[in-house]
DNA sequence: CTGTTAGCGCATTCAG
DNA sequence: CTGAATGCGCTAACAG
């Protein structure tokens, strides 16, 4: 069923047709229209917005890119993305990359094939110099390409950019534990190739120097819960001298309190456990999580804004803020 | 940058061009292909994914609907769809539609105009006898279109259809409970419009009876952890002299776990609870939660696959696993 | 206000 | 093996 047919069946000519059931502009009489809408009607018809998009050159298809959409924190940010599309009415193609730069080069790739209108790229890549040049590239290409694009969490990218304020996130949540009694820090630390989790730890570093301290071991690890878990069995196979760790995400730190439970350690009574991102899906974890929170959301839709909107490449700052519960209660 | 420029530019036709570049069927000599892919390249070309869909009217986008993708278990499900996708090389589509008919009727009208080759549709919908027609309608529209369609957990829809075991595993629970030795059960059922809640309800209750008990209470909400957690407190309200909840899904259960908490009720010296899903994330609660689990990514690669394969309507059933933690470890 | 027509970019017969 | 021509379904001038 193609417009042709509608409009026969109408007897009037494809252009009337287009008008009545796409064009906005000139509306035909409201005779024809409803003789256009019926025989739409009649005949099932649905415009091919492949075609529409070929003859009017522009789509209303968006791309987002996360490294895995099974991650809460990924769930949480393409879900502010994803509404922030539906109001307007655009279309979304979503692909997970595992962390893996030739998949994500090739599907930015696939979305300029795709003619999309935007991307939004979420979560920080490898600091591994070569593949970052390679994205960076595929990134120009990209924006050249007529398309809009921003950036969550991932900066020196030449495209919008949405940065939550990790350092002094970090540091805030530094300052309230020294506030509230604890002394000897640990740190799960994520990858060290990964901007979000270096700038966490060290934002963290940087607070407890504020108060004349520093952290008793920083121990790396994946940014997963795993990774979590096992760092925190290599911190309690190393060290035993502590207060409080912080994992640089709640996952990990999740992780982290289920290897502490292993092996005994009460949390908060032996150990304070904090984490970093405020996951909604782990609210209810006991004792409750301290960390800090990031609105999510709010940095999708905001992404998509700024990917939408186009125009100079700016870079917008999203506060954090602490959030005290029950696995840092000191004693 | 058109098919046009490049064969051109490396002086041959655009037949030339297009075999060497996509078709790959007849390939030219191979000093052509030198050629056209070095124009090519330098010229920056990428093929127009709509112009070739429209041109040889198929293309390789599917689309995926989920109520929420910040549900972890639609999450985990639609990472199954992806990465399914991924492996077949196609784009996928994906919406949220937050359970209402309208928006999900919309959206697979999209995917139609979109001319995508498949669909995979997520999550049970509310039993509204004139929205869940209207649906079938859609269905049907789409799946006539040419299209491949797949359903999980919504039965009674005239295409492939992916059903967990919600009734047998529940039962099997229950069976499980009674066999370490709860006999006072409450369950916080979810609404009792939604397919899947029912039938883990109803699964459980069955499972009892086969012990010769039935359930203390009843209490029915939200498929949520609010709905959980609201849900609980009624039951402590009203009902004290229990030993154990099930929770027709892991969020609720959760989310119930809390609300005992704050009533300063022990789990599960005090009180057993269990949940259905044994949703990843949730793995690291404490106490760990007693569930029962589903192989979700699987559920969600087989939805595509048939989906893709077409033919005729096939419904599978995937089982459904007891896994008993702490949280019901009777005294 | 409505109809005619020329592309949009590419795949694909059909000739050569 | 290669090129010329046609059509995919629709929009947007341009005429009438």
């Amino acid at each position: 069923m193609t417009l042709l047919d509608v409009a026969q069946r109408a007897g009037v000519s494809v252009a009337t047709a287009s008008r009545v059931l796409n064009g906005g502009d000139r509306v035909p009489r409201p005779e024809l229209q409803e003789r256009v809408k019926a025989a739409a009607d009649e005949l099932g018809y649905t415009p091919n917005a492949q075609a529409q998009a070929l003859a009017k050159s522009s789509t209303n298809v968006v791309g987002i890119l996360v490294h895995d959409i099974e991650d809460p924190y990924f769930a949480a940010i393409a879900n502010g993305v994803m509404r922030a599309a539906d109001e307007r009415n655009l279309l979304v193609m979503m692909a997970s990359t595992f962390r893996d730069s030739d998949r994500e080069i090739a599907y930015l790739s696939s979305l300029r094939a795709q003619r999309a209108r935007a991307a939004v790229m979420i979560g920080s890549r490898r600091t591994d110099a070569e593949s970052l040049a390679r994205t960076a590239t595929e990134v120009e290409t990209f924006l050249n390409s007529g398309a809009g694009l921003a950036l969550v969490s991932q900066s020196g990218m030449p495209a919008h950019t949405i940065e939550p304020d990790n350092r002094s996130g970090a540091a805030e949540l530094a300052r309230s534990l020294v506030g509230l009694g604890w002394r000897k820090f640990a740190v799960l630390a994520g990858p060290d190739a990964l901007a979000t989790a270096r700038d966490r730890r060290d934002g963290f570093v940087a607070g407890l120097a504020e108060a004349g301290l520093q952290p008793v071991a920083v121990e790396a690890g994946e940014f997963t819960r795993d990774g979590g878990y096992a760092a925190a069995q290599g911190l309690l196979d190393r060290k035993t001298d502590l207060d409080c760790v912080f994992a640089v995400n709640d996952v990990m730190a999740v992780g982290a309190m289920s290897a502490l439970r292993a092996r005994g350690v009460d949390v908060p009574r032996e150990l304070g456990v904090a984490g970093f991102d405020d996951i909604a899906t782990l609210r209810d974890v006991w004792p409750g999580l301290t960390t800090v929170r990031l609105p999510l959301e709010q940095m999708g839709r905001r992404a998509l804004e700024l990917a939408i909107e186009g125009g100079e490449a700016t870079t917008e700052t999203f506060k954090a803020e602490v959030v005290l519960r029950e696995s840092t209660a000191h004693r």
